[in-house]
DNA sequence: ATGACCGTCTCAGACGGA
């Protein structure tokens, strides 16, 4: 099974590079982010002739996110529920089993700045996560979370630690709710399974200043695999040819395959 | 080259992103 998780950053605006990973990836599930679409300008249609169906949580303007999933694949169950998640307005989280494994794809709150009514609301949001993971380890279901979490879980995953340092996205509070997560779930950082722990990959580099081009990124785009399933990761893979060329999205997309 | 983005909304500029 091959798994997708890609914060698009408008899937309007996105749809051509949308349809280039879907027709040269094959992908069984994609996990979006950032769709910044409205329910009623979702864009089932489109997917529908590449071969996809979705489900979404969409709020317009801002956030939004979706599961796709091909076709012949049923989408189970689907929700946007997660109990204790802060702003459940605004779009940062939707559920739904396929193929018996329970996947989650989530944007989570990007905090502003230390000490922010927003960087509070951040760690609530990691925390539900991490609760609703405990949940899901107990019903003994495969979980699959994945997408945007905002955090840089090891200083590895920052392009520079004197850059980062006393931001967002690096604190040691963001980076121990993210284990949490992890720890709380029984899940593993598939990236870190595959690559282990010296290697430095980014899956966000800024639009600005040519960051991408001289690789100042960071790494905050995830599967979080639960453990029964972690045992069949044959790889992990930063598409970044999909952030290169006409109108890419700042982050790149997040490839992985199970042997199931 | 010593500066450098890109979406959303509503219509030139604010706002969000990380």
């Amino acid at each position: 099974m091959r798994v997708i998780t890609w914060n698009v950053n408008s899937l309007r605006a996105r749809l051509p590079r949308v349809e280039e990973l879907l027709t040269q990836h094959a992908p069984d599930v994609v996990l979006l982010q950032e769709t910044k679409v409205s329910p009623e300008a979702f864009p089932h249609e489109e997917l529908a002739a590449l071969g996809y169906h979705a489900a979404e949580s969409s709020g317009g303007q801002w956030a939004g996110v979706a599961i796709l999933t091909r076709a012949d694949l049923a989408i189970e169950a689907p929700t946007t529920e997660l109990f204790g998640n802060p702003l459940p307005g605004e779009a940062r989280w939707v559920e739904a089993t396929i193929d018996g494994i329970r996947f989650a794809s989530v944007y989570v709150i990007n905090g502003r700045e230390l000490g922010h009514e927003q960087y509070f609301m951040k760690l609530e949001m990691l925390e539900a996560m991490a609760a609703r993971a405990a949940d899901l380890k107990n019903e003994g279901t495969p979980v699959i979370i994945s997408g945007d979490v905002n955090v840089c879980p090891r200083d590895i995953d920052a392009w520079d630690p004197v850059e980062t340092a006393g931001r967002t996205h690096v604190s040691p509070a963001e980076r121990k709710a993210f284990f949490e997560i992890l720890e709380q779930g029984g899940l593993v950082d598939a990236h870190v399974q595959r690559w282990g722990e010296d290697t430095q990959q980014f899956t966000w580099w800024d639009y600005r200043a040519g960051h991408f081009h001289k690789n100042l990124g960071l790494r905050i785009d995830v599967h979080m695999v639960s453990e029964g399933l972690a045992s069949g990761i044959a790889d992990v893979r930063i598409l970044r040819d999909l952030r290169k060329g006409s109108k890419p999205s700042d982050h790149a997309p997040l490839e992985l395959d199970l042997t199931r």
